[in-house]
Parts: C-alpha cells; structure tokens; sequence
DNA sequence: CTCGAATGTTATAAGCTGTAACATCTATGT
DNA sequence: ACATAGATGTTACAGCTTATAACATTCGAG
C-alpha cells in the first residue's frame, strides 16, 4: 500500500472521508475570508486532494455552498434546541432565548448570513436543508403555540404568530449585520 | 469627425454617457439573470463599448455594483416618498403606506435584495448609498414621530419604534423573497 | 482473485477580471 | 486657430477560476 507517514496522520490514496472534508474546509475558508469567494483547489488543498477532486463529490461549487449551508442550518437547529432546553416550554423566556440564540448566531457567523438566506438558499432548499430550516421553525412554532394556549390566546394562529416573530428577529438579526443599526432595544416580544 | 451612421444613431469613439449606460445595463442584467454574476464585457456590450472601457469608470466589477445599490436605493426612497405623499403625516394608514411599499418594491425586484442588503451593501455605504439609506429611514422615522406625539405615547423612542417596524418588514421581505413563507397575515402594526 | 465502480491525479479548455500599451477625442490656454 | 494634456476608448494579454477529459489507483462484491 502506498503510505506516507506525515504529522503523524497515514496518508492513503483515497481520503476516505472528503466530502466531508471539503464542506468543512470550505465553511472555514468562508469564516476566514468572510465571502464565498475562494477558490476550489483552495478547499481542496486544505482536504489535501488535488483541484479536481471535489468534483467527485460535488457537481459544482454551487453544490459545494449548499452544503455549507446545511451544515449551518444543522447548527443553528442544535443551538436552538439548546435555548430552550433550560426553559419551561411556553415561557415567555423561552421564546427571548430562542430569539436571542437566533441573533447570536447570525452575529457571531455573519459570513453565513448571506448564505443561508440568500441566492444560495432558494438553491438548497431543494436538498435536505429545507427540512432542517422546519425543524428549527417547529422549536419556535411549539414555544408559541404553548404560550397561546397557557394565556389563553385561541383566536390568534400560532404560526402567524411564530412567523411575525421569527421576521422581526430575522430583519433585527439582517440590519444589524449589516451595520445599520448599532444598540439593540431589549423588547422583543409581542 | 470620425462617426458612423447605425440605427439612427450616431456613434462616436466618446460614448458621452458611459458611467450611466454601464450602471442601467449593470441593472437590466442582473435583473434578466437573475444573479450578479453577469461578465464585464456583456455590460460594456449593451452600452456598445470595449470589454476594458468600464474600467475607465469603474475600479472593479464590485465598484460597479455599488453604484447599481446606489440606484437601487435611490429608487427605493422615490417610492417611499410616494407613498407618504397622500397619506396624512402619523397617521397609521401612512405608516402602513410605508411598509406596503417597502414590501412591494423589494418583491417586485428580488433580484436586488442580496445586493441592496448583502455582502455589497457594507461596502456601498462607504460611498454615497449611506446617505440615500438615511434619507429612507427618515422618511418611516419622521411618520413615526408624528404618530407618537398625536398619540400621546411620549415615553417611547420614535427612533427605537422605527427600527423595530423596519425590521419586521425587513425581515418579513427576505423571508418571503426566499420563500419561507407563502401568505402575508395584513396586520403589520406596532 | 478478479474486475467493475468509486475516487484520486495531471493536463487542459474556456471564461472572467483587470492591466498594459496604444489610439482618439475633448477642452483649455494662448 | 492650434498645440497639447488629459480623458476616454481599443486591442492584446496575463493570471486566475471553474469544470472536464483522460488516465491511475484502490475498494469491495461475488
């Protein structure tokens, strides 16, 4: 078999893991350069393939970022989750943190800002992270919906509600990204 | 003089307008495809000048854009204007007016969105868009003031107030544009 | 163990951005 | 009017990128 030992890690011919490889080191090199403006052989070096390799396992560069994106979308889920883990389900607490969580995300990672929610989007919601996107809204539609119902709101739509939420957050989330505004007001509920 | 009779039109070697004619072809195609990845040489094209020519205008393609922001914006506070215009000033209807407009421009051209609020948005605002930006705010801000003092609501920021408002219908826009949600639920207000 | 499928490599075509060197026009001062 | 500097245009091309083609190596099912 031919080997070599480097840093300790065997080096093969085959990766054995790249795809995986490669979305990592693309969401890294994003972060770093803060664009989706780097190069494939960049990825790929950093996989330690050569140039051509990631076409195996991703039809275009396009495909490349629809990964990334799904992988983001699957963090933003976890920490979603974990807001609310040591909240009582249909606190008003509950949905702050969840609100919160989602602000922190974005601002902590605003290079993936534009991924997840704009050209590239539209593109991966036709793969798998359309799904995750749900998941995460069903964690704010259930908060809502438990709310409504220990306060007594049954005329309101939950999901209207979970909707009207999530954009104020997320328009909240976009301005400030952008630098258009710069202290936040703490009120964001109802 | 060198010119040359075509269509109607006569061509000299000075284009005359060539800055403008670069940034209205700039937006026609990226309002056709759909994307910003339009090439130089297809804006020099429509404008009928060499693939090198806009770079006599232009630093960089990025330079480019910022001026289609730039028009974008601009056209973004026309129709703000507009909309107010016969409206009673602080009255709800205005407000809402506001928001309607806002709503409809963007989805009525989503093709600029990413642009206006994305990556290029940041750089643009070095330059003269910030002002044009500003001038829009001011617009919802000074409706906003007018409603809270025909209201008696003293104790609130007009300015908070208005961020808040932007950022839900900032946020309902982009989540719409990209399809995260289907149908608008009409109340809109504080 | 063998052979097809999967995954990697090098070489390269085609396209894009931006620059260099050169050409032409405009405008300004005398 | 005329010379001339500077603005604006042209062609040619360097350098980088994406993606494909042709070939090499390895894995795994029977």
């Amino acid at each position: 078999m031919t080997t070599t030992e480097n840093k300790g890690v065997v080096q093969t011919y085959h990766h054995g893991d790249l795809r995986n490889a490669l979305i990592i080191a693309a969401a890294e090199l994003i972060e770093q350069s803060g664009s989706v403006d780097f190069a494939m052989i960049d990825a790929a070096r950093r996989a330690g393939v050569s140039s051509a390799a990631p076409y195996r396992h991703f039809k275009s560069k396009d495909a490349l970022l629809e990964a990334v994106v799904e992988l983001a979308f699957y963090g933003l889920t976890a920490v979603s989750r974990e807001a609310v883990k040591s909240q009582e389900r249909g606190s008003e607490e509950a949905i702050i943190a969840l609100g919160k969580q989602y602000i922190s995300y974005i601002i902590e990672r605003p290079q993936f800002y534009d991924l997840m929610w704009g050209d590239h989007s539209l593109r991966a919601m036709d793969s798998g992270a359309s799904e995750l996107k749900n998941n995460g809204f069903y964690i704010l539609t259930d908060q809502v919906r438990a709310w409504c119902e220990s306060a007594g709101a049954t005329q309101q739509d939950p999901q209207d509600i979970a909707t009207k939420l999530w954009a104020s957050v997320h328009g909240l989330a976009s301005l400030a990204l952008n630098g258009h505004i710069e202290r936040f007001s703490e009120g964001v509920d109802t």
